[in-house]
DNA sequence: TGGAGTTTGTTGTCTGGATCGACCAGTCCG
DNA sequence: CGGACTGGTCGATCCAGACAACAAACTCCA
């Protein structure tokens, strides 16, 4: 009943009251809000038990309790409304994209506050730390001064280490072995939780959280862009694997003997069907690559290299539904583009290399949050210490934060 | 701290209870025996609440405290050894193979105390269903008649449906959409909890918890037969997938426009490396095929045809490393054979096209439990829930197996 | 050989968190 | 307006784990 067993470890009252006081803010915060009936049948906890939880929530300044609420149908007695508090925590997003930085201040319930934007100027490190630090001035402006900053999720497109959050190697940024969330704290001046990781793993969490796939499991969010990378989520877990790479079907072996693949090798999925890929098969100049989303958006009817390029995205995708038995596929990235012009072909390559059982409980998806699942993951990736200890979460948040970070 | 989380559900102390006496029992049966001091350690717990744990599991007839051993070493007073009651539970293990049908009448600890074998007769599933059931009379023949039969497991050469058991699909077998449990049961004449899984996936359960995968959350065991699957553990929990199919990597594509496969494509990677692809290498005919272990062990250098395999058998798990990122690569099946003749090919296949953070950490290893992984895992499986709440597993096991499943 | 030091088992007490039951507070419906 | 129904509140209770004090068993060293 935990979220993250840690195995072979015995449970004590301290963890029961964790559990259930980050279990029942997590409910508040995917539902938006909840009365306190909803939350005892959904916890399976008692009238009272309840009753406490939320009380110590909101003497956390974390939810509020509305007395009633417009219309309470049904007999009986309507249900005390639990909402979250308008001042309460929040965290800061960032999204690292090769031409341009995306940072949000977001709230519980995944409330975007205030978002900030810039192009990238450069890729050093260095150069996008400081620019994502004056972003986050930015959004963090004006929150309210007794709101606490939970921690910061950054979205990074590449390959990121699990355990301490280092960017391996971001090959379109040009980066190897960067620790960047250093570089953001050092640059902003605070000493606050940072996480890091994949742009497709994030994408994956957030449409599992708050998009197309809620109550879906087993999803494989999919992210085409220049490269070709998935958030894989199993029994409703992240997949990171051994080191939190996991997830670089880009790099499949998909034709023998094919292009050039920047990974050393020839014929890696991606080389046929990421960005560089498509333009070529609509004649796209290499450094137009960046605009290929609103190209795309101007075809009304598929070429024929656009039709041969949706195939092979469904001959990949079915490869991986035989690994790996999603629920749902989520074409993320220029693949969303791409799904309304080639649907059918992606389709068809997708039967027509399956095996009939995972094939029959599958289905493709676009993104319901849109362009924003990747920055709303790192919401709330940051998020996550809060659902597992509230109490500490909060302790380890900074106050005041307008102050702190000034320029 | 629970081992399978339900997503949302809050914890009472009755849970707690369950879970320690549990996860006191799986470190029991994992380690075989262990002092109340270690597991006082191991799970974080107080001196008195594992003493009040022990003697909850004592009274249920699971475990027993030898009050010395024999080499006490270090300082103070030398802890309780807890073991395994010699007439404790056990589960019956039943491996469904093509050719071949193992049964095991197997104990906590994962000792084997009877063993039994028959080679096929047919393969229509009420012809195996009965040859199994009288495995099982045998095998149950010698049991103390006041042990307790907590399950049967059992590991079937296919897709098997996570929620019911179901075999949807077994190409060697010739089966489709077999409930293969009742039929067990129902030529056994008694009602006990039956769990059926893929024999792949099992391999991966018994070389995680007793072999060569031991503390190692992240693996993949390949098993490479007629066709090849894996059975895939990420984060310490067997990645099922959505319907219970995930694995079938046989199915990459491998080779577009390689050989037929009877999944009804082409150049799937098991028709480059399966038992077939195999036999053909080294010219045995495929009536042979069942041999082809032997066959294999005589050779003591590969031929060019087995080393190009084996350069396959890398390409194919290079793609898996880079979608999964596992630690350890268990090889099953055939592949263990060739390991051992084409080990060097094997690795540089896999080095030259995995990416390089993936690389670093995976490992290529043969199975610790040989031929026995498979039928391991499925007593695993079998006695899971045990491990999730003994009271209650113990409550649906039944008793005096002898003379209720008399012929 | 015996005492200091160390580690562990045992026991009774304490504490915190969930449950339970009784009662009350609203709302719907006839 | 009163019954039926649902839900909040409060105090009593239960239960599991923690804690502390003491006893037991061992090592080591003088």
């Amino acid at each position: 009943m935990s979220p993250q067993p840690r195995t072979g470890l015995g449970t004590n009252q301290e963890a029961v009251r964790r559990h259930n006081l980050g279990t029942l803010l997590r409910h508040v915060h995917r539902r938006g809000q909840s009365t306190r009936a909803d939350l005892t049948r959904g916890m399976g906890l008692n009238r009272s038990t309840i009753a406490g939880l939320v009380t110590e929530l909101e003497s956390l300044c974390v939810v509020e309790s509305t007395d009633t609420v417009g219309s309470p149908r049904g007999a009986g007695r309507p249900s005390v409304v639990v909402r979250l508090a308008p001042s309460g925590p929040y965290v800061v997003a960032v999204e690292v994209g090769v031409d341009r930085m995306v940072v949000a201040r977001v709230g519980l319930g995944g409330v975007v506050h205030q978002r900030a934007t810039a192009i990238s100027s450069g890729t050093e490190a260095w150069q996008v730390g400081s620019t994502v630090a004056s972003l986050v001035r930015e959004v963090v402006d004006q929150a309210p001064s007794d709101a606490a900053m939970v921690g910061i999720g950054i979205a990074v497109p590449g390959l990121v280490r699990r355990s301490d959050g280092l960017v391996r190697l971001a090959p379109n940024l040009e980066w190897a072995d960067v620790s960047f969330g250093s570089i953001v704290l050092a640059a902003l001046g605070v000493e606050v939780p940072v996480s890091l990781a994949n742009d497709a793993d994030l994408g994956a969490l957030a449409e599992h959280e708050r998009g197309v796939a809620v109550g879906v499991g087993d999803l494989i969010y999919v992210s085409g862009n220049v490269g070709v990378g998935a958030g894989i989520i199993t029994g409703g877990i992240s997949l990171a694997g051994a080191g939190g790479y996991a997830g670089e079907i880009g790099h499949l072996q998909f034709k023998p003997g094919g292009r050039p693949c920047h990974c050393g090798n020839r014929g890696c999925w991606e080389t046929e069907v990421g960005a560089h890929a498509i333009a070529q098969a609509i004649s796209l100049p290499t450094d137009q690559v960046p605009r290929l989303d609103e190209v795309l958006a101007g075809y009304s009817r598929p070429t024929r290299e656009l039709r041969a390029i949706g195939t092979m995205i469904g001959h990949g995708l079915a490869s991986v539904i035989n690994a790996v038995n999603p629920e749902m596929i989520v074409l993320g990235g220029y693949f969303s583009a791409l799904h309304s012009l080639v649907r059918d072909e992606i389709e068809a390559g997708v039967s027509d290399r399956t095996l009939s059982s995972p094939f029959e409980t599958v289905s493709l998806e676009l993104p319901a949050l849109g362009a924003d699942s990747v920055l709303m993951g790192a919401a709330e990736m940051a998020f996550e210490p809060l659902f597992t200890d509230p109490v500490s979460a909060l302790g380890s948040a900074i106050q005041d934060v307008r102050t702190r970070v000034a320029g």
